[in-house]
DNA sequence: GTGATTCTGTGACATTGATCACAGCTGGTT
DNA sequence: AACCAGCTGTGATCAATGTCACAGAATCAC
């Protein structure tokens, strides 16, 4: 697949035309990471706008004592890398490359001149940004107010929003994170984690074999955790 | 003041001639707000932008059984309703007069076309958005991470910014909010809030009289708390 | 296939902080 | 001044969940 191609999943980029869409394209550059390969290191300024072709890469902050905070799992055409350009601040979180993965990395001048000439593009990453403004006003609030067990069943719901496959009303998410880092997205303890899965299953809510995991009824389990 | 003044001092605008702003400000509609009347209620359509002129509201989100959690206190020049404006989705969240307020109301046709006519202004509410994605987060770590002394001091610290001022390098906060208010911004009870507050004040950290509380060493209780 | 490493399950225990209950203040109103 | 409503302080209690410890499974490397 080209690099015009991927760029076109990409939602920031579908209201342009396919020659602009080249023009953009000629302006990036691959990179290619190992899994567990530090990206982005917080505090470092940021200085470049990343764009995920393949793989998947976690969004993490870091406590002093070494705790971790998974902030978003992103995938295939999703972007990163731009909250730094914007605002100027130096970067507030660490990227890692959560299994082999692509990207197509743009410079800021070049990000910067995008936005200004193309107006779609900085409208639909409004959007975008707004999206996630909403999914984190949403973390918060389950962090504020919800036990562990509803913190860790509206993770699964964002882990198989994210990385799961829909077939007829049960979702399945293929090779399951560890449950380290399900702690870490949902404000827990591993061993919490664990405990509870097994009382999701028990409650025939879920099923688990290998790495997989499903939800058997994805509506209902929204409803019960949402 | 007029509502051109007004809007000079709102960072989405600073980048717009006189002639612009006043373009602007022609169509935008002036409203007044009581102390405790609702602005904008969770679910419904968003269909407004708001721009504060005078006065402070906050920015929420209810669970089922009516617990609050308080995501912003938002005051004069800022701006609000841009969310469901962007992304078409409801809204995420309610809004409600924290004192007497004075708005701008700008509708979102207007609101869409200022985006598509002035590009400085969509990149200076993407820079804004920015802003507040990078607070999300570190309200996502310390309430993931943090006990609640340390949440109740970053909630302090987020006040002070807001509502402080600053004099040789202690931050006095008048009309502090109330302690439900605090607690409902930390993550915490109102009980919780109490008797931590005291506990900074025998720590020496910061002093309280009547309404007011003051951060003796600015940069010190950062250095602690954040 | 064997061993080494990493992940997962589970019991025991300790601790934080929520909740309940109620008394003491404070500020606004008549 | 007296009252009332709403805010604040504080003790007692207890449940949720973090932490520790270790055994069992799974996976990886060779």
């Amino acid at each position: 697949m080209s690099k015009t191609d991927h760029l076109r999943n990409v939602p920031i980029f579908t209201d342009l035309t396919d020659s602009d869409l080249t023009k953009i394209a000629s302006k990036m550059v691959p990179r290619v990471y190992e899994k567990g390969q530090m990206i982005l290191l917080e505090e470092s300024m940021g200085e470049t706008f990343f764009i995920i072709t393949q793989g998947a890469v976690k969004v993490t902050r870091l406590s002093a004592d070494g705790r971790e905070v998974i902030l978003a799992i992103l995938g295939e055409s999703d972007f990163f890398g731009e909250m730094s350009l914007l605002d100027g601040e130096g970067r507030s979180a660490n990227i890692v490359a959560n299994e082999y993965a692509k990207v197509l990395t743009l410079s800021r001048s070049d990000f910067l001149d995008c936005l200004e000439s193309y107006p779609k593009i900085a409208i639909a990453l409004l959007e975008e940004l707004a999206i996630r403004l909403r999914k984190s006003d949403q973390q918060i609030e389950s962090l504020s107010l919800s036990d562990s067990e509803h913190r860790i069943g509206i993770t699964l719901i964002r882990l198989a929003g994210e990385l799961g496959t829909i077939k007829q009303g049960h979702v399945t998410v293929k090779n399951l994170p560890y449950q380290q880092d399900i702690a870490n997205m949902a404000g827990t303890s591993r061993e919490t984690v664990s405990r509870t899965l097994k009382l999701l299953e028990d409650k025939k809510l879920v099923r688990r074999e290998n790495r997989n995991l499903t939800i058997y009824n994805y509506d209902a389990f929204r409803q019960a955790f949402a």
